[in-house]
Formats: C-alpha cells, sequence, structure tokens
RNA sequence: UGGGGUGUAGCCAAGUGGUAAGGCAACGGGUUUUGGUCCCGUCAUUCGGAGGUUCGAAUCCUUCCACCCCAGCCA
C-alpha cells in the first residue's frame, strides 16, 4: 500500500478540521470519479494519489466512480484500462467501485421531485435558442417561453420523454433557478436531455441522460461521499452543486473543494489531444512509452512509486502552474536508485584486449548489485582476454579532467583489474579498432594491495561471453514545447510535435545474465541511466528501453569547457 | 467593460499578524570500485505593484496590474 502521504494542502487543512469538529460523523469518504472516455495520465495520477491518499491517511475510504452519464463518448475499453491503472498505481477501492450508471433510475425520481416541488420544467426551445435566451457573459437572461409549464404538464412531458415519444433535441428538462444570475451556469441549467443512444452499460433502457451537474453531486450525495474534489474549473459550478443537495431529499450532504489540474512543461495531458495523437496514429496506442499516459509510463519502466513521489513532491493547490519535467524525472530516479539492481552494459563498443591475459583463461568475478542495498546481493561476472568497453571510455588525446582511458594511462576495470593501455589499433580512417592494455594481477577484484589509486572506473562486458541485447533510447516522452501557446498562435500542435528522438541500437554487449530477466524489470546500465526490460521481448532477443537518464556530470563539465 | 479564481526564487510549494519551511533546478566542496548515489554549503532583506492600518504585514484594508476559467443538450 501506498507509503506516500499527502503533503501538507489546504484541502488536508480542511478535513483536519472537519474531522476535529466531527463534521460528517468525523468520517472522511472521497471518490475518484473519472469519465471513461479515454485511458488515465498523470495529471489523473494526481487526483488520485489526493483522493485515495487522503482516504487512507485519514482512516476512511476512497469510492472509484465512473462519471457516464454521456453515452456517445464513453467505452467499456475504458472503463477497464482505468481500473487496471489505479490498481497499479497502488490504490483499491475495495468493495466501492461505482458507476452514475447505476444511479439513473434514482437520478430520474429526483428528476421528478424536482418538477413536483415546481423547481425543474420541460423546456422545447432547441438548442440555439436555448444559448440566444442564456444572454452573455455580461448581459442577463431571458426567461425561457416554457418555464411556466404546470407541474401535471411537465410530468407529463418528462414522463414521455423517458417513454421515447420524442427526438433529440425536442425538449430538456432543466432547473428552474435564474436566468438572470451572474453565473452562468445557474441561468436554468439542463439536467435532462434526450440521446437515443446506447449506453455501455444501460444499453437501450434509457433514452434521457442526466447532465453532470445534476449527476455528479447528486452521485456523491447517495454514496456518503464527505469531500468531493475536482478541478478548478469546475468552481464556477459549486453553487449548482449546492444548489441541488439544497432542494432534493438526500441521504448525505457532500462539500465540494477545488483544486488545480496538473500541467507539466513540454508534455500534452489534455484528453482531446491525447486521442489525437492515438487516433492518427502518431503514437502506437495508449501505452506508447512517449505518452504520459500512466499505462504509457508503466510501459516505459516507470515504478508507480515515483508516480506517487512525484504527486507528494508537487503538492496541491489552487494556482495553476507548470510544473517542470525534471520533478518527475527526480521521483524516477529516486526510486530506480534504491529498487534497480545494476548491470554492465556497452552501447558504442570498442574492443579491450589485455595482452598478457592467457587466451584461453577465464575468471568469474564478484559484482554488487546495489550499492544502495546490500542485501540485493551480488553476482558474478565472466572475465577474459578480450572485452568490450565504451568508445567514449577511450581517447587518444583526453581532454582536462577527462579521467577514463588514455595511451599511458592506467584505470580500474569494474570488478576486475586495474589496466593500463599501451597500444591502440587504428583503420585506415583512423577509427580505433583495439586499444591494447596490460592488467596488473595483483588487482584482482578491482583494488590495489600497495594502496594506489586510479582516477577511472570503466565498465567492461566480455566479448567472449556477452549478450546481444536491442537497446531503445527514448530520449524524452514529452513532444511539445506548448500545446496551448501553439494553439493559440492559431496553429495546430500536431504541427509542433517532438519526433521525440528514439535512437534503437541492436546487437549491444551487455552481462549474459541478463539472458534471464524478466519483462518488465528495471535495472541501471552503469552510467548510461536506468532500464526496462521491454515487456514484449522474449524470443527475438533481449530488449531494453531506456526510462531516464543519469544525471550526467561529466556531460556537463565537457560541455563547459568546450563552451 | 458580468461572475468566479490565482499571483511567494528559474519551477513546484509551506506560511493566514511576530520578522520568509521544504523540494526540483543551478552553483561550490567532500566521500565514492558508477563522472551515479550520498553528504556539506550557497541560492527571496522580501512575498504581482502602489498606498494605508499596526510596535510589528506575505498575512488586515484600499487601489491598481497580470494571468486563468465560464455563454455544451461535454465532463
Amino acid at each position: 500500500m501506498p507509503e506516500n502521504k499527502m503533503p501538507s494542502n489546504f484541502i488536508r487543512t480542511i478535513i483536519q478540521e472537519d474531522v476535529r469538529k466531527n463534521t460528517h460523523q468525523g468520517q472522511v469518504v472521497t471518490r475518484f470519479p473519472p469519465e471513461p472516455n479515454g485511458y488515465l495520465h498523470i495529471g489523473h495520477a494526481k487526483s488520485i494519489c489526493l483522493n485515495f491518499g487522503l482516504a487512507l491517511e485519514f482512516g476512511g475510504r476512497c469510492h472509484l466512480r465512473f462519471d457516464d452519464t454521456n453515452p456517445l463518448k464513453e467505452e467499456d475499453l475504458y472503463v477497464h484500462s482505468i481500473q487496471e491503472d489505479v490498481r497499479w498505481l497502488g490504490y483499491d477501492w475495495d468493495r466501492h467501485l461505482y458507476f452514475a450508471s447505476d444511479y439513473f433510475e434514482r437520478l430520474y425520481d429526483l428528476a421528478l421531485e424536482l418538477i413536483r416541488s415546481g423547481k425543474a420544467y420541460v423546456c422545447s426551445l432547441n438548442q440555439e435558442e436555448t444559448r440566444h435566451y442564456r444572454g452573455t457573459l455580461t448581459e442577463p437572461g431571458k426567461d425561457s417561453p416554457y418555464r411556466d409549464r404546470t407541474v401535471e404538464e411537465n410530468l407529463d412531458l418528462f414522463q414521455r420523454m423517458r417513454a421515447g415519444e420524442f427526438a433529440e433535441g425536442q425538449h430538456v428538462l432543466r432547473a428552474k433557478i435564474d436566468m438572470a444570475h451572474p453565473n452562468l451556469n445557474m441561468r436554468d441549467p439542463v439536467v435532462y436531455r434526450i440521446m437515443h443512444a446506447r449506453h455501455h452499460r444501460t444499453g437501450d433502457a434509457w433514452c434521457i441522460y442526466p447532465t453532470y451537474d445534476f449527476a455528479h453531486g447528486l452521485s456523491d450525495a447517495i454514496e456518503g461521499v464527505t469531500h468531493s474534489l475536482c478541478s478548478m474549473e469546475f468552481e464556477d459550478h459549486r453553487p449548482l452543486y449546492d444548489w441541488f443537495l439544497d432542494n432534493l431529499p438526500l441521504p448525505s450532504r457532500p462539500r465540494q473543494y477545488e483544486f488545480a489540474r496538473l500541467n507539466l512543461n513540454y508534455t500534452v495531458l489534455s484528453k482531446r489531444r491525447l486521442i489525437r495523437l492515438v487516433q492518427e496514429g502518431v503514437v502506437s496506442g495508449w501505452d506508447d512509452p512517449r505518452l504520459p499516459t500512466i499505462s504509457g509510463l508503466r510501459r516505459r519502466g516507470v515504478p508507480s512509486a515515483a508516480i506517487r513521489r512525484f504527486c507528494q513532491l508537487i503538492g496541491v493547490g489552487k494556482s495553476e502552474g507548470i510544473v517542470d519535467m525534471a520533478i518527475l524525472e527526480h521521483a524516477i530516479r529516486e526510486e530506480l536508485n534504491k529498487s534497480a539492481p545494476r548491470v554492465m552494459g556497452v552501447l558504442d563498443p570498442v574492443k579491450l584486449v589485455i595482452v598478457n591475459y592467457a587466451q584461453e583463461k577465464e575468471e568469474e568475478l564478484q559484482a554488487v548489485n546495489n550499492p544502495e542495498d546490500e542485501s540485493m546481493g551480488t553476482r558474478s561476472v565472466p572475465f577474459c582476454r578480450e572485452l568490450f568497453i565504451e568508445r567514449d571510455d577511450f581517447r587518444e588525446d583526453p581532454p582536462r579532467k577527462y579521467f577514463r582511458l588514455a595511451p599511458g594511462r592506467e584505470v580500474r576495470l569494474r570488478y576486475a583489474y586495474f589496466v593500463t593501455c599501451e597500444d591502440v589499433i587504428k583503420d585506415e580512417d583512423g577509427q580505433v579498432q583495439e586499444i591494447h592494455c596490460t592488467y596488473d594481477p595483483e588487482t584482482r577484484g578491482g583494488a590495489a594491495p600497495d594502496g594506489r589509486k586510479v582516477k577511472g572506473t570503466l565498465h567492461w562486458v566480455s566479448a567472449r561471453h556477452c549478450l546481444r541485447a536491442t537497446v531503445s533510447l527514448y530520449d524524452r516522452l514529452f513532444m511539445v514545447p506548448d500545446p496551448t501557446a501553439e494553439e493559440k498562435k492559431g496553429g495546430d500542435f500536431m504541427q509542433h510535435l517532438n519526433p521525440g528522438s528514439l535512437t534503437v541500437l541492436k546487437d549491444r554487449p551487455v552481462e549474459p545474465h541478463l539472458g534471464r530477466a524478466q519483462a518488465g524489470e528495471r535495472y541501471q546500465l552503469e552510467r548510461k541511466g536506468y532500464f526496462c526490460v521491454d515487456p514484449d521481448s522474449g524470443p527475438q532477443g533481449l530488449v531494453l528501453n531506456r526510462t531516464v537518464t543519469l544525471r550526467d556530470t561529466w556531460a556537463k563539465l565537457e560541455k563547459k569547457h568546450t563552451g
């Protein structure tokens, strides 16, 4: 179960006060209410961590409720993926799985109740007329000519709406509030509309469907939700949320609070845009590792604990800001550093020959699996005369402060021996073909009995024993500098997609024991980043996908020195 | 020029009358068999601006400014 508590934030403070004052009998019941019209992304994770995290912290419960009131947009596929993702994030709704559609009968009865008390009426204006009557931001609206229909007439019409006697758009049911209200949401909002559409759960049982405003608060009240947390754009809807609760007989009285949704720089986080990326085939699917969807992050190798940690780090407030991607990457590194076994591998190999090491000799050397965690044990790594090292780990003409291998220089092969570069074999283009070294047998394991130090430690793989892996380097999972800004300039964000620098390297030498790696396991390829064993790898060989890079001080130094 | 919000460092964010937490990033140093990790240090005389109240203001008042949301029978 998630170990991360939500950090101090205003909602937490409100709940603490409510518990102290025994509001809601001291109960804390929250809910995560997605509409099943797409996959969950990291923005939803913020809401999930908030809602489930708070419930956990205060010994309450959190419901998973699908807000499925619009059959045109919703699909079963999404209700499954959402459940899978919430579970993967580490949260459990126990028996509290609900659907707004489960309440359709009850909501209908409540609508009848509203009509009976003279607080709702059937309006027969068409959509355009309705818009016209609503007024504008600065001008009040006008009463609908149908506003004064009698209770009997309204009851009759509404029942006939349900019975399917009318075409879509012919009538709607509206709450009778105030057409001159400065808040447009209060100008007689629509609560039921006719939709002759098949619903993913109720099928053809209904042809009228409640709107969000009507269904949401009532569902909260039916379920006994105490704290209904939603994003800022619903702040204007709160008076309406309260109006329904005040005007209908309900078993409980929830309160709505709003918080700012997540914005991540360079990242597409709107469902509208994500759907386009998927439908237009820009990505391979909702779980494409370049996407910020929960399933994409999972496939990329991001641990759910890192996402929870990220949500804890960013906090919860009411101001809309843009969170730096670096925080997510930090959270991922922090988690993976603790949990990922280290392994040696070479992305750009060059051969290193130890000339004074016998041709047929082989050794098994002991390597530590994780210096952060002794309990992860050790493994043995085969060693022989010919090895691969990273091409970049050798410089014929080393720059200042470069402390890896160079002619005449001694370095350590990690867990193996000290070696000294004696010779370089190049081809006719001047490309280094082989590096010839001598080793010091006294330094077995990587330590010198005479106490002498070397500045560099190199990673290596035995040429004779190594396994060949395909390594994919996704440098970034984000795609557009600022989609909203692009669209404001009148452009299409699709025109500004970062191609996503995916580099695929085949046949890269890695330690042989990786042959037993399981799909989904994460490793730190030392000095190269954290990698996840591709879920699809198997018969076609080992595939490692980069999850996130390591902090690279050398790259920074090099950049600084070369300007 | 209707209504509702937000404004604390490059980014996120605590703080709600007693003298600006923390994290990310950045920079400097130490440890290190990963140029990783870890550790230490530096980084807001000031809280969107201007006035005012107060012994004392990021917090209260006035006013101005900037940005976001709302005119779906979407959620």
